[in-house]
RNA sequence: GUGGGUGUAGCUCAGUCGGUAGAGCACUGGAUUGUGGCUCCAGUUGUCGCGGGUUCAAUCCCCGUCACUCACCCCA
């Protein structure tokens, strides 16, 4: 048995390819516009960054994270996700010192060992943004605006945006002590792994989708109801400002984060069109992670974008390769070299340019020549070069003309620059 | 971690009520001593996922295993 890849780890094939490559240029364009840079950091960090950042009884770092030693004995984890390692690499490099504004973006692989699915593998791939040093609600409509706009530009159907607020350190923690006790006096109706997670995960047993617990926490109190003041305003102000930017948006009072840095606004782009994997974008507000992470104590909003499940919802459709604009077609051993040499000038020329190296018979070089969908094709004999010319063919409207090799460049790259 | 489905040619799949296998596409060559697409003809490719059991005989039945896939869980 020969090597296979791992398993959840997915080539991208040409055909394929193309599809990301629009997503990513999208994403370059739209985020330029906005003001935001690229940032690009290492796909290994410390095992501790990411159990300071997303939480210890988080699923991704209890049982998802790819985490060994390397030869000095020191834990390390392949990144479960992006927002952690930029906020490492923004406070190592005291990026507040330079600007009080970051905004940053990074395209790159995650990995977490969870089962594979459809939408759902162990290395897949993020878009993710992240806005540093504002806590103005402002910013936080201006990403998601960003946000919708992306998923316009890049022609996505059927994705509505949803946002909460998760309130702060000052409401959460009452919060969730009456959303505790509520739960308590409904443990009877509730699932199994509601009945184990109420306590650690509180707000997780709201966005549960077994109908039993949907229904015993109808009248659960909902953080929205129980936002501080700061964050009801904050909250009331972004849907102002989304209002005015003309975001479409439904409140979700009760969609959670499987991160534990997250506070006041976030959000979700969600699809009808996945299955269950149905979130392809998600994010929010992390004021106190970066001075978590020992850095100062700045505000962040961010998210991140899922690749595979967007290519996933552009289709199946495999592109076409590009379109040669010659293939060059010889007869003869003096014809090859010298068909051979004119293919490299054009190719440096920047032009797409193909022949056949394994001496097969001209028929067999046209068929191949026709496979690629070639628009011209030189045909190029022992006589005729002696004489100074060649056959020049015409695939589309199957017209042939004898041409000058003399100047036969120029004329080639002029015609195709033109067209 | 749990459950279901599927594993036959490069791809999509058929098939054998147990006697070691086929189609379409693709590929190669020919019908035109130097000319493609259409047509016609010919040809190549499989340890029928792997291991074990039952049997005279297994790709087919049974058990195990692995892989892929979908769902739960979780999440982008």
């Amino acid at each position: 048995m020969s090597i296979t890849g791992i398993k959840g780890m997915n080539d991208i094939l040409p055909g394929d390819v193309e599809t990301w490559q629009h997503l990513e240029e999208q994403a370059r364009k739209v985020f330029g516009a906005f003001g935001y840079r690229e940032i690009r950091v290492p796909v290994v960090e410390k095992t501790d960054l990411f159990c300071r950042s997303i939480g210890e009884t988080t699923d991704i770092v209890e049982k998802e994270m790819y985490t060994f030693s390397d030869k000095g004995g020191t834990s390390m984890t392949l990144r479960p996700e992006g927002t952690a390692p930029v906020m490492r690499s923004f406070i190592q490099h005291k990026m507040y010192a330079q600007d009080p504004v970051s905004k940053l973006y990074y395209i790159g692989p995650m990995f977490r060992h969870e089962r594979p699915q459809k939408g759902r593998y162990r290395q897949f791939h993020q878009i993710g943004a992240e806005v540093i040093g504002v806590d103005d609600p402002k910013i936080d409509a201006q990403v998601l605006a960003m946000l919708s706009h992306y998923f316009q530009t890049t022609k996505i159907p059927d994705v509505v945006l949803q946002i909460n607020s998760l309130g702060c350190p000052e409401c959460r923690p009452s919060y969730r002590e009456t959303l505790i006790s509520f739960l308590e006096q409904h443990i009877a109706s509730l699932c199994a792994d509601c009945q184990r997670r109420y306590t650690t995960n509180p707000l997780r047993v709201l966005d549960c989708k077994v109908p039993g617990c949907k229904e015993a926490t109808v009248d659960a109190p909902a953080m929205l109801k129980n936002l501080c003041i700061g964050c009801e305003t904050h909250f009331g102000q972004v849907k102002e400002h989304l209002e005015a930017l003309s975001v479409s948006y439904t409140v979700n009072p009760r969609m959670v984060r499987g991160l534990d840095y997250y506070t006041k606004t976030t959000f979700e782009m969600v699809t009808g069109s996945l299955g269950s994997q149905n979130a392809v974008a998600a994010g929010g507000r992390y004021n106190g992670l970066i001075k978590d992470l020992g850095g100062p104590d700045l505000p962040g909003i961010g998210f991140a974008i899922g690749l595979e499940r967007l290519a996933l919802m552009l289709g199946e459709q495999s592109i076409e390769p590009p379109r040669p604009e010659l293939f060059i077609a010889t007869l003869g051993e003096t014809a090859t070299k010298a068909g051979f040499t004119m293919l490299t000038r054009l190719q440096r020329e920047g032009v797409l340019v193909e022949m056949e190296y394994t001496g097969k018979s001209l028929k067999a070089q046209l068929r191949r020549a026709d496979k690629m969908k070639t628009r011209r094709v030189l045909i190029l004999g022992g006589d005729e070069l002696e004489r100074g010319v060649a056959q020049l063919r015409n695939m589309d409207q199957s017209s042939q003309e004898e041409v000058d090799l003399d100047g036969l460049e120029g004329r080639l790259l002029r015609e195709i620059h033109d067209a």
